[in-house]
Parts: structure tokens; sequence; C-alpha cells
RNA sequence: GUCCCCAUCGUCUAGCCAGGUCAGGACAUUGGAUUUUCAUUCCAAGAACCGGGGUUCGAAUCCCCGUGGGGACGCCA
């Protein structure tokens, strides 16, 4: 059996939709486990509406999602462009001599004419039966006979669509199911070549979390580049993707991409359009966050942040600290400013909810001065959470209370806020200088 | 309007092809627990086979009709 060959063929006419992405990502995913060929090839016949922004969008947005691609175009380090393979052109608007021989074959066989200065294809009159390998045995006719090129003189999308599959030795064609209508045009196409026909597979559309129709590019969450400058984590994209029209049938959700790529094949792709739901992309990113080895979390977290000059201008090596420290407690990467900002600056604000909590008791000042005094004590080798929790419990006991009594008002103090990592391995990331110096500081702020 | 595709919790889905366990999981939601917090973690609960006919001892599963949803009908791709 000959190799796989599959193609993404987008026309880079807007930004990277989250549709595309998954219809590239499906390619990609049967390319990778057969072992095959994954090429890029770009559409833009439309000449009015195709744009060298587009075309990074796209390129920096499958890069983002790391699916390379085997053949195709591809920038360079200096911004130009440089296409890789050996069945280029892989730009559409260069290949117009193939376009024209490959008309010349229709012409003599009498399936191409003239008319009101374009070109049209005769189609059969014949219905047509695609075998999906994922919808099935489908059938449809098509009745009118087709322009493939404009009088304009370009070529259109289903003419040149084929003839690169051709061209190209493209042996399956994945693509979104709103193509489905189109494929007796093409086979029909095929046919008149006399070429070989690729698998088809067509996969199910993403639609609107809400109200109707299909994901379109106003859409929230529907641009891949929301999502990186989001700071959700790549894989986390990808992963959710998978999942979206394609069933792994192991029951599992969050996977590295190797599994997945090992499990793809087209009988676990659903038939059924499928909604995009945010709030389990959330969760994926989440998931994949907790997965990252501490090291890594701490170096993404740290150029994720590092708009935040306090951030950027401390120690990396204490910022690291603060990042593993928080990885357990992080939801996403976007939001986590929020709970590391107090560890980068002298002035974190009290945050007034968790203030009222604190001090609802009225015991909370002397908590803090017990506090202070208790941990001036310590020597600062000896400011790690385990000797920070004995010293502790010698004090509870002393003052006979429960060790808990004095952890609210210290986080409050320490931090401005009511909740947060675990509170001990926190104070020994602060250091006895800085926890001093805050303890004392709000002391003299609430008493 | 014509043609094509699809139909299980609010959402993503398992189960359907080879008909027979209280229809399973995940997200979300709600309620508890973790005698230090919570934007963490753990536990629990509620929540679905679109409707009607047929086939059958038996239908989520097979067939038909209806309804609903989606898509295609461009000298866009």
């Amino acid at each position: 059996m000959s190799k796989v060959r599959v193609r993404f063929a987008p026309s880079p006419t807007g930004f990277f939709h989250i549709g595309s992405a998954r219809t590239a990502l499906f390619n990609w995913l049967y390319a990778r486990h057969t072992n095959g060929t994954f090429i890029l090839r770009i559409e833009d016949t439309d000449e009015a509406r195709n744009t060298l922004e587009s075309l990074h969008a796209l390129m920096d947005g499958m890069s983002w999602l790391n699916l390379d691609w085997d053949e195709g175009p591809k920038f360079e380090k200096d911004g130009s462009i440089k296409e890789y393979g050996d069945y280029g052109a892989y730009f559409q608007s260069k290949r117009s001599n193939v376009y024209l021989e490959y008309l010349e074959i229709l012409r003599k066989n009498g399936r191409a004419y003239d008319k009101d200065g374009a070109v049209f294809f005769k189609v059969s009159g014949q219905t047509q039966v695609l075998n999906d390998a994922v919808y099935g045995d489908v059938a449809r006719m098509e009745e009118k006979d087709f322009p493939i090129f404009r009088s304009n003189g370009t070529p259109v999308f289903h003419f040149v669509n084929v003839v690169d599959d051709i061209a190209m030795q493209i042996t399956n064609v994945i693509r979104g199911q709103d193509h489905l209508t189109n494929t007796n045009k093409h086979i029909e196409l095929f046919k008149a070549f006399d070429a070989p026909m690729p698998q088809f597979a067509h996969i199910p559309l993403i639609l609107k979390s809400e109200g109707e129709g299909k994901m379109s590019k106003r859409d929230k969450g529907a641009l891949i580049e929301e999502y990186r400058d989001k700071n959700f984590l790549p894989e986390a994209v990808r992963n959710y993707l998978c999942l979206l029209g394609w069933n792994p049938k192991n029951g599992k959700e969050i996977m590295p991409i190797d599994e997945i790529v090992g499990l793809f094949d087209f009988s676990g792709i659903i038939r059924s359009n499928a909604r995009f739901d945010e709030k389990k992309m959330a969760h994926f990113n989440t998931e994949h966050i907790r997965a990252l080895p501490a090291e890594g979390f701490a170096k993404l977290a740290f150029s994720a942040l590092s708009k935040d000059k306090n951030i950027a201008n401390s120690s990396e090596d204490y910022a690291a600290k603060v990042f593993k420290l928080c990885q357990a407690k992080a939801v996403n990467l976007e939001s986590l400013d929020g709970l590391v900002s107090y560890f980068f600056t002298e002035n974190y604000p009290y945050d007034d909810a968790a203030k009222e909590r604190v001090f609802k008791k009225g015991e909370a000042v002397s908590r803090m001065k017990d506090s202070l005094d208790m941990l001036s004590n310590i020597d600062e080798a000896n400011f790690t959470s385990t000797v920070l929790h004995d010293e502790f419990e010698k004090l509870a006991s002393l003052k006979n209370l429960k060790i808990t009594e004095f952890f609210p008002p210290l986080r409050f103090a320490l931090s401005g806020l009511a909740g947060g990592p675990d509170l001990l391995p926190m104070v020994e990331v602060l250091g006895k200088t800085k926890t001093l110096e805050r303890l004392t500081k709000s002391i003299a702020l609430f008493a």
C-alpha cells in the first residue's frame, strides 16, 4: 500500500479559525498515525481576498499548535517564504501552468466548454456514490454544469482542488462536513481525469456554544490566537480539539499527543456536529498546567507574566520558587498574577472581604503580634515550613490556642488575601526579612 | 424551495453495526468534606435515550414516517 499523503488546504483570507485548526489537526493526526506525509497547500485563487497577514496568522497558528507540515511553504528566519517538498508549487496562485494542462485534458475528452467567457465543466448527469470513511455511502447527483475557470481567467475551487489532489498524489481527503455535498462534483472531476480517487473522510462541524449555526470568526473563542494571547497551553488546546468530534474509545480525555496519535483513526470520528464548550476547554488547560513539570511551569509562568514589571525585575530564582509553590493552585496562566502578585511587591493591596473575615474575631492583631514575636526569634536558616510548623505548635500550646488561630491573620498580613497557597511554605518562600517587615507594617496599619 | 448529513444528561460523549445488566464517563451545576485558607483536592447528588408507528418474547440499539438541528445549492473556498 502506498504511503499516506494528506493535505490541509486553507485559503488565507482571515484569522486562523478554530474549525480550520481542527481540520488541520485531524489531517496531521492521520499523517502522524500512519507515518505519512502532511502537506500544507495554500488555496489562494481568489486574489482579492488573500493577504500576507492571513498567511502569517495561519502558519503562526499551526506552529503554535505544534502541527508541523512536511511539504509546503514556510517562513524563513529573514521573513521570506520558502517552499519545501517535491510537489510544488504549494501556492495555487503559482500553479496556472498545471491547471492549463489539466484543462486541456478536459477539452480533449469533451468535458469542458466555453460560455460567457468562462470555462464550464460538463457533468455526467449520473448519480455519484461517495464512500466516505466517516459517513459511509452518500449518493448525490450534480444537475448543472459548473464553472472551472472564471471569465477573468482564474481557475475555480472545485477544479484546482481536485487537480492539485491528483498532481500531489493525495491519498486521503480529510475536510469539514460542509464539503460533503461538494464531493459529487469532485468525484465527477476525478473520473473525467481518469485519476485514482482518494479516500474521503468528512469530519463534523464545530457549532457555536450558544445560538444557531457553526462557529464563525466573530464568535468568542473562535480564533486560535485568542488562546495564545490568553496564555493557554497549546497542548491543551490541541488536546481539547482532538476530542471535539473524535472519541478515543478508551474513556480518557486528557492525553499526551503521542498517545492520541497512536489511537487516532476514522472509526472514532463522530458523525454529528459538536458544540464548542469554553469551560471544558479551560478544564483541559488546567489539567495540562498541572501535568507540567515544576521547572517547566515556572519558566512558562515567568514569561507569561513578564509584562508585570515587578515580576520581570525580580530574581528568576525567587520567581521560580513562587511559581512552583503556586502551580498546584493555578487554574490558568492568564489570571495567575492574581495568585502571585503580592510575592513581588511590598505595596500589595488588602482585600476588603478578606479583611472583614479576618477581623471578625477581634483578636487578629494580637495573633499577628504573637506570630511576629515568635518568628523574630527563628534563625533565617531555620525559616522552613517544617520548622515553622513546630514553632507554631509550641506557640499555640503556650497560649492555649489552636494552631489555626494564628494562620488567617498571618496570611492576611503577608498577602492581603484570605486564600492562596499553603501558608507555611508560602512564608518560607517569602523569607524571614519580608515576613517580619510585612507583619510589622500590617500590625501598625490595623492596630 | 431542492438536495445531503445528523439526533443519548445543559454541553462533549460511551453504549447502537453483531437487540437482552438500575443507560456509563467527563465538563458545568448544587451540596458536603479536607479540625489553615481556596481560584486547589476529595466525596456525593440532580440531570438524557426527540415524537409516533412497525419488527421482536424483548428496542437507546433494526425499519418507516414526522419533528428538530446542521450543511450545501457563487465566475467564495
